[in-house]
RNA sequence: GUGGGUGUAGCUCAAUGGUGGAGCGCCGGACUGUGGCUCCGGAGGUUGCGGGUUCGAUCCCCGUCACCCACCCCA
């Protein structure tokens, strides 16, 4: 026999399953929409040179490629590859259609990436991304209304335990250089103070160490670490201002770039105040993100019992550059659809009036010959606005109760000669055991009426 | 990529170096115009795959693959 499992990392998704998922996406889209991000959507397939040399060392490893087909298969050289993200397949959409599309653009965009990734909790080969973007503005107001949005999708998810963490690339490098670490180090050192909060300062020292960082800066970096009270904020405005106004001679005021990172931060923070994010914020110095095209503001959404992120985002200024050779400023946000799924299975959010039959009502009849006639009157039910399901077989009607019974179908509209003869129909109630004998015509309105009662 | 664990019926799991079981599910019947409860019967397995030790391996050993957990990394 062949296998049938999904190939490695890959999903199937059943109707349960696609049930929920589609509960989420509709919850995303409908907010994003309503900051008035539009909808594009791209090819799952990009020309390998998009995508190479954006992601960093990491993420170029990661990229599914597709080797070239016909006569230069044998070749094992590659040209396709899978997207790995939505961000840079928009900046090249950006690039290729800057006439059509608007000055100021923010789009949104819900679709598979694939990373060719070793599969674990909530991590896949195959998933969904939930992005927000906003092209063409260098404004604070970008950041913060993207944490607003996320930040109402959360909610209204049932999430209340979740903090957005923001820091800047340029208070970053600002602080890496204060402390002496040399610019040739600074990738590998971010990798490593990305770590503080899982494995200490001592097991980031080792790792700094490791990396070949000098013993005073990684002393001096500690140092910073241990005046910050051990990594980021608390949640809420004030203390992430107040944690950021603090970041002064080891961190921002390194470099100019770094002391204008830190007015930008601050007034990001300050522009959340009156949103949904203003509970959530929180500054985290350490907070570094791997994806190499970040340039300022950086964010990333963590809730307390997952290991990793519910999504990230932040400022990518020069990305659209690397395409269409002016720069355009960019910055976005990305939800992972399935780890944000992995949480709410666990902790049993999904709402209960999410659908989980098949249909409202179930036909069933005695007779094969009277099947015709189910069809005649599910097309009269579907008419009012009922899902149907036509039973297809003139089983034992034990048989057929069960199949809509077992598959959490509320009624079943039952066809007999007797019924028949009369032009009438028998409506059972499954929950109840209760029916009713009436006119066909009256059926629909007996469905309904039953479903009624099984919501109250 | 590193370390640990687990692979037995559709699912969840037992078992003994000597003919592989249960519960649930499925199918049929009691009950050929009515599901849930009960009772009876039935089907379903090359014990992940390959090799080794042995008279004999589901069990012990080696390899391999898959999955799970932790690390790593990420959404």
């Amino acid at each position: 026999m062949p296998r049938t499992e999904p190939a490695r990392g890959m999903r199937d998704f059943l109707p349960d399953d696609v049930r929920r998922r589609e509960y989420v996406v509709g919850v995303v889209r409908r907010v994003y929409e309503r900051f008035g991000f539009e909808p594009i959507e791209t090819p799952a397939v990009e020309n390998i040179e998009t995508l190479l040399g954006k992601y960093g060392e990491e993420g170029n490893q990661l990229i599914f490629k597709i080797l070239k087909r016909g006569v230069h298969e044998g070749s094992g050289e590659a040209d396709l590859a899978l997207r790995y993200d939505l961000t840079v397949p928009l900046a090249r959409v950006v690039a290729e259609h800057r006439a059509k599309l608007p000055r100021l653009f923010k789009r949104c965009q819900i679709q598979p990436v694939w990373r060719a990734d070793r599969p674990a909790r909530g991590r896949f080969r195959e998933f969904y991304q939930c992005d927000v973007d906003t092209l063409g503005s260098t404004s604070p107001v970008v950041e913060a209304e993207q944490c607003a949005a996320v930040s109402e999708v959360l909610a209204e998810l049932g999430f209340g335990d979740f903090r957005i963490r923001v820091n800047d690339r340029r208070l970053l490098t600002s602080m890496l250089a204060g402390a002496g670490v040399p610019a040739a180090l600074h990738d590998g050192a971010l990798v490593a103070l990305d770590k503080l909060d899982r494995l200490g300062p001592d097991g980031v020292g080792a790792e700094l160490e490791q990396r070949g960082v000098p013993p005073g800066a990684r002393e001096r970096l500690l140092a910073v670490h241990a005046e910050h009270g051990g990594g980021d904020s608390a949640s809420g405005v004030a203390g992430a201002l107040a944690a950021l106004a603090a970041a002064g001679s080891r961190v921002a005021d390194v470099t100019p770039a770094g002391v204008e990172a830190r007015e930008s931060l601050r007034v990001v923070l300050e522009l959340t105040r009156d949103t949904a994010a203003a509970p959530r914020v929180a500054y985290d110095p350490f907070l570094a993100r791997g994806l190499s095209y970040y340039t300022g503001a950086i964010m990333e959404i963590n809730v307390p019992d997952l290991a990793g992120s519910l999504g990230g985002g932040g400022r990518y200024d020069n990305l659209v550059g690397m395409f269409s050779g002016d720069t355009v400023p960019a910055c976005g946000f990305s939800l992972g659809l399935e780890r944000i799924l992995v949480v709410m299975e666990e902790r049993g959010m999904f709402p209960a009036s999410l659908p989980s039959a098949p249909a409202d009502v179930m036909t069933a009849v005695f007779r094969p010959e009277d099947l015709g006639h189910a069809l005649r009157l599910a097309h009269v039910l579907r008419q009012s606005g009922l899902r149907v399901l036509v039973y297809p077989d003139a089983d034992k009607m034990g048989k057929q109760i069960k199949y809509a019974s077992s598959r959490g179908i509320p009624c079943v509209a039952i066809l007999g000669e007797d019924e028949i003869g009369r032009g009438e129909v028998t409506v059972k109630d499954l929950a109840s055991g209760r029916q009713e004998t009436l006119a066909e015509r009256g059926a629909g309105a007996a469905v309904k009426a039953m479903l009624g009662e099984g919501r109250g």
